[in-house]
DNA sequence: TCCCATAGTTCGGAACTTCGGAACTAATGG
DNA sequence: CCATTAGTTCCGAAGTTCCGAACTATGGGA
């Protein structure tokens, strides 16, 4: 397995950050990977609202998540732990994050809420 | 020319929000749009950086904010005048657009920022 | 050491989206 | 009316996303 790419804090650009998040799945996982502690592995995030995402499109998602620097994913064993980037992403794009969230939360159309939504497998 | 089509606030959804500025084009022409008097013709608009948008491109372009909610177009004679949507969409979800539009202000990266880079025709 | 189970990635094709040139429609002014 | 300016629609090419199947990597027994 090759290792994971990370880009440097100063390589993040705003439409590659939004538009990782412009995926409510992806944003629900961003979000439950930041109040669980920041750290999760990931097939403990398998579903969102009722629906079972894929392992090959979860693993994509984390990709691009990662890529897009929003979070930092490090082998330890069989299984991958995602840290949120939050901090080094708030020092360069003061607000940006806090606002995608808090739209996301207290977004109350058809389908549920990101942050809560997610559930454990 | 059928009347255009705008969202109602409440079904402003932030998915979609996201997904009309994660597009740099269209970040600055909203970006253009907010700091020209929120009032702008589309032709106003016709170049971001060196590259000149193509019309049916930019009708594109005008039709995703229209349709997330970020801008409300009008006819005006042979023109249309966009005006931003910016109170009503911050009543909704506060700090969004604020942190989308400072982080692309902040950018320094290889492109140029958006809402500068944008050239009157 | 070899095999198994678990965790995640890659491949590849179908479905969807985006881009942009050409043709079209709409309003206004001779 | 015809010309002009402003914008939209159409449609094909190019690109992206989704997800099942096959694959690779790691660790734990026997």
């Amino acid at each position: 397995m090759r290792s994971l790419f990370h880009p440097a804090i100063e390589d993040v650009r705003p439409e590659t950050i939004l538009h990782a998040l412009a995926d409510p799945n992806r944003a629900a996982i961003f979000a439950k990977i930041m109040q669980a502690g920041c750290v999760e592995a990931c097939s403990a995030v398998s579903a969102v609202g009722d629906r079972v995402i894929p392992k090959s499109s979860l693993s994509n998602h984390f990709k691009v998540l990662r890529e897009a620097g929003l979070i930092r994913s490090e082998r330890h064993g069989v299984e991958v732990r995602n840290h949120s980037r939050w901090t080094e992403v708030e020092a360069r794009f003061p607000g940006l994050l806090a606002g995608i969230i808090n739209a996301y939360a207290s977004d109350t159309g058809p389908d549920a809420r990101p942050a809560e939504a997610i559930r454990q497998r």
